[in-house]
DNA sequence: GGTGTAATATTACATCTGTAGTCGACACTG
DNA sequence: CAGTGTCGACTACAGATGTAATATTACACC
């Protein structure tokens, strides 16, 4: 089901993160959204949605003679299949090993473990309660 | 100093990671080595190398009018600035919002969390002791 | 010293991406 | 009805990547 891994470029997250925050936006929405940041021309913007489209990662009605774009893959999907796709790629889809490397490879604060600590617990007692 | 994020793709990481196994290697060792998995010609691994050479990601010294190539890059460093990447592109640099993201996404069994507990603890130890 | 051989260098080409200009259609303004 | 502004469609082009064929070159061996 489903399909692809949506792998976003950057360019392409910042477009499709403007659908995820708007639900939906025209061209000219979101090369506004993204004006103070980028600056790109509507036609750049409407490339890259239209390859977006192409791809499934978005799609769009006709409103008033004008394409009102939203997402077809939800925010915690698009991020689920990138985080996995990266660990398989660097860690052969252990997810273990992801921690356990974000653990030891940056020097991580007494407050960040702290907080690790405490969201591994929560989803213990989650399991403990089901 | 080090200089820009190296990110690697499927095929330009296994050639690397030839390398990181290896030591060092020619293009046939990884042809070779990557024969079973990809089957490419010895050109193609030739074209990826120079081109990853280019980038500074591995280099080269002749011997005996062949490239012996290795890596300038150390795996740890590699695994690290593309998890970083990631972390940036994803959760806006937040680690533990990927830690979060990681628990809380998938099943993870008692096992996993309890390793991750642990490995949490032999950083704080480390921190403790010095 | 000519030749075959092995390895590198060069060239090629399709696809994807970033980035955008231009063209054509249509609606609204007078 | 003609002019004009808006939008999407199409075209363009450079750089990266996957993939490889072909050209060149430097040796080692007769």
């Amino acid at each position: 089901m489903s399909g692809e891994t949506p792998f976003l470029t950057e360019l392409q997250l910042a477009v499709v993160r403007v659908l995820w925050e708007q639900g939906q936006a025209t061209v000219s929405d979101i090369t506004e959204a993204l004006r103070p940041s980028r600056g790109l021309a509507p036609t750049t913007v409407a490339t890259v949605l239209s390859r977006l489209e192409k791809r499934g990662i978005v799609g769009h009605r006709t409103v008033a003679r004008q394409f009102v774009y939203s997402a077809r893959v939800s925010e915690p999907d698009a991020t689920r299949s990138m985080v996995a796709e990266l660990t398989d790629r660097l860690f052969d889809g252990d997810v273990g090993a992801l921690v356990s490397h974000l653990i030891s490879a940056k020097e991580f604060s007494r407050a960040d473990l702290t907080r690790m600590k405490r969201i591994i617990a929560q989803h213990e007692d989650r399991k403990e309660a089901k």
